[in-house]
DNA sequence: ATATTTTTATAACAATTGTTATAAAATAAA
DNA sequence: TTTATTTTATAACAATTGTTATAAAAATAT
C-alpha cells in the first residue's frame, strides 16, 4: 500500500539504469508542488481527491499508488512545504547574534512567505487543518503539535539568549514568545484577508519596536 | 422554501393566541445556537447536515423547513454569533473618550471572548470559513468582507480620534490600525492552539503600551 | 365532526466522497 | 520471444453529501 518510492536523480553505480515495468507519464515532485498547492489554499478536508486528480492531471489509481491515501499525500505535503516554502527558523536561530535579530530575522522572513502574490498566502500549518470534522481530528491533532513546537522554540532561543547575557534574566520570557508567536499567527491572517507585504512588513517593523518595553 | 418565522414569544393583542398547526417539538433559538457552536467549532464545509441533525436532534425536514438550506443556515449562525457571542465594537467605540481607551477595551473584551473554556475558541468570522472549496467561494468571501468592515472600523475610529485631537494628525493610522487587527487576528490562533485568558491578556497589555510608539 | 394548517417521521433522491479491483499497456530482464 | 514488473485506464465500490417528496400526526378554526 505505502509507497516508498527512491528518488528516480538517484545515482547509481550502473549510471544509466532504467526502471523496470511501465515509466511513469508525470513528475513526482511537480505533482506533490501542486498538491500541496492545493491543500495549502483549500485545507485538508476542503481538497477532494477528485481536485487533486483534476489538477494533477493524473488519474485516481495513479495518485494512490505514488502517495498513498489522502492522510498520507497530505503529510507528504506538508513535509514538502516544509522543506521549500516555510521559514528555516532554526539556521535563522542559530545564525542571529542575539534573541532580538533573531525573532525580526525570523519575522521578517516570515513577511515576505506568507504573502506572495503567486502563492496561497498564510501560513500552512496555521491554515490547512483549521476546518476540520471528527474524522480529521489526528490530522489536526499533528499538525497543531508542529505550530507548538514553533512556539516551543521562540522560548528556547529566549533562554539561549538568557544564558548569553543577551536578554535580562527577570525579563518575561514566555511573554515575550506569547507575543511575537501571537503577532506571526495574526500575519497569516492578514495575509488571508489581502494585506500585502509593505503592510505585514510594517507590522512586524512596529513589533520589533516594542522589544525593550518587556 | 424560505421560513420567515415570527417569534413564538411575540405578543399579539390576543395575549394567548396559540399557531395553528402541530407545535414544534424543540425551541428555535436553542437550535440555533447549537448549531452555531458546531459551525464555530469545525467550520462551515467540514460541519455536515447529519452533524447537525444529531447535535439539534431534529429530523433533516424539520432543520430545513426552520432554517432554509446549509448556506441559510449558516448566515443566520452568523447573525447569532454577532448578536450572542461577539465583541460589540460599535458600543465600545462609542463609549471611549480616547482611541486609545477604545482599542484597550475592545480588545480585552475580545480576549475574554475568545479563550472561554465551554466554548469553541477563536473567533469565527475567522475560522468558520478558513478552508472552503470552490463550492462555497460566495460564503467565504462574505465572511471575509465582514473581517475587512472590522478592520475599517479600527481605522475609522482613529480618524476620529485624529478629528478629536487625542491622536496626532501625522500619526500613520493604516499602520496603527494595521498592528492591532494583527494582533487581534494572532489572539484567535493563540486560542485555538490552547493559550488561556491570562496568556492573551499579556499580549494585549503589552501590544497597549506600545501605542505611543507609533 | 370536519376542514385547515403546520410539523413530524420515513424514505428516498442524485451527486460526490475516498478507495480499490481488474485488466490493458509499456518498459526491462531472462 | 518470453517473462517479470510497473504504470496506466476503466470502472466500480460502499458510504456519505445536501436536499426533498410523501404521508402520517397534532394542533386550531369552522
Amino acid at each position: 500500500m505505502t509507497n516508498n518510492n527512491v528518488s528516480e536523480q538517484e545515482p547509481c553505480d550502473h549510471p544509466a539504469k532504467k526502471k523496470r515495468g511501465r515509466p511513469k507519464c508525470f513528475d513526482e515532485q511537480q505533482a506533490l508542488e501542486k498538491a500541496m498547492l492545493l491543500f495549502w489554499e483549500h485545507g485538508y478536508e476542503a481538497t477532494s481527491i477528485s481536485d487533486l486528480t483534476q489538477t494533477l492531471a493524473l488519474t485516481a489509481p495513479s495518485l494512490y499508488s505514488s502517495f498513498g491515501d489522502k492522510t498520507t499525500l497530505f503529510y507528504k505535503c506538508i513535509d514538502y512545504y516544509l522543506a521549500h516554502e516555510a521559514c528555516p527558523i532554526e539556521a535563522i536561530f542559530l545564525e542571529a547574534k542575539t534573541a532580538k535579530v533573531a525573532f525580526e530575522l525570523f519575522l521578517y522572513d516570515n513577511v515576505q512567505r506568507l504573502a506572495q502574490p503567486d502563492k496561497p498566502s498564510g501560513c500552512m500549518l496555521v491554515v490547512a487543518t483549521m476546518n476540520c470534522s471528527d474524522h480529521a481530528q489526528e490530522v489536526q491533532h499533528n499538525i497543531l503539535e508542529k505550530r507548538l513546537k514553533t512556539k516551543q522554540k521562540l522560548l528556547e532561543r529566549l533562554q539561549q539568549a538568557v544564558a548569553e547575557g543577551d536578554v535580562a534574566e527577570t525579563a518575561p520570557l514566555q511573554e515575550i514568545a506569547d507575543f511575537y508567536a501571537t503577532v506571526l499567527q495574526g500575519l497569516t491572517i492578514q495575509a488571508r484577508d489581502g494585506a500585502n507585504v509593505e503592510q505585514l512588513h510594517k507590522v512586524v517593523e512596529h513589533a520589533m519596536r516594542t522589544w525593550d518595553l518587556f
